[in-house]
DNA sequence: CAGCATCCCTTAAGATACTG
DNA sequence: CAGTATCTTAAGGGATGCTG
């Protein structure tokens, strides 16, 4: 990124900025929701519990959260191929604030506000 | 719940997400802690509390902010120029939200795992 | 003081095609 | 089956300078 080296410390440390690092990305959450739901799926079950996901972004998108530490990926050496993938503990840790956004954002949208960008 | 329909409904449906939609540029939410912190704030107070955001950011920031229900604007019609910026009661609303993401953000910043990105 | 306008750059995300 | 490689596009974010 272009940041400017000045001196600032801006967001580093908020811890809030740091969760949404690491599960602020498009698929992150639909991913971690659907393997906490069911705490052990295949990539091809998973892809299809993600509608309109692409295999690049799926793919993707695990293996930031397997670096992260919000994965487990269990690879079986057999013919076909079997990658199994689960929440880590960490990943399961999350949920009450998951539920807690959840919440929020639900009662948000039944405003029916739309949600703008910038014009 | 949360099964297949037919295919697209991808994430539109998925409260987390439309609540990331409100909140996950990268200065909204420092802007909306600031705010709920102090209660009212001016737009010259906000950007000495936020290390690092350049006037467009935060203007352009607030603005969505303010379009989409978290943030009220009031204007003072005076020379020189006040404006003061609250948060709204859905704003306040999202701050157990905040507080758990944060603990849970906070806990993974502890055991010092990298955030690792795409390579 | 409180902002906009403009231009630019980086990153995220997606389409498409191919492989062990 | 479970992914990679490559390319293209879209969006977010930022530097700088100007205005009511």
């Amino acid at each position: 990124m272009g940041n400017s080296q000045k001196d600032e410390a801006p967001l580093a440390d908020c811890p809030v900025t740091y969760a949404l690092r690491l599960i602020g990305g498009k698929w992150q959450i639909p991913i971690l929701w659907a393997l906490c739901q069911n705490r052990v799926l295949r990539y091809q079950e998973l892809k299809r519990k993600i509608a309109g996901i692409t295999n690049m972004m799926l793919a993707q998108s695990l293996k930031e959260l397997e670096s992260n530490g919000l994965v487990t990926r269990i690879q079986y050496t057999e013919i076909p191929p079997r990658v199994e993938y689960s929440p880590t503990e960490a990943a399961l840790r999350l949920l009450p604030a998951l539920e807690e956004l959840g919440k929020w954002g639900a009662e948000m949208k039944q405003r029916s506000l739309p949600v703008e960008g910038p014009q």
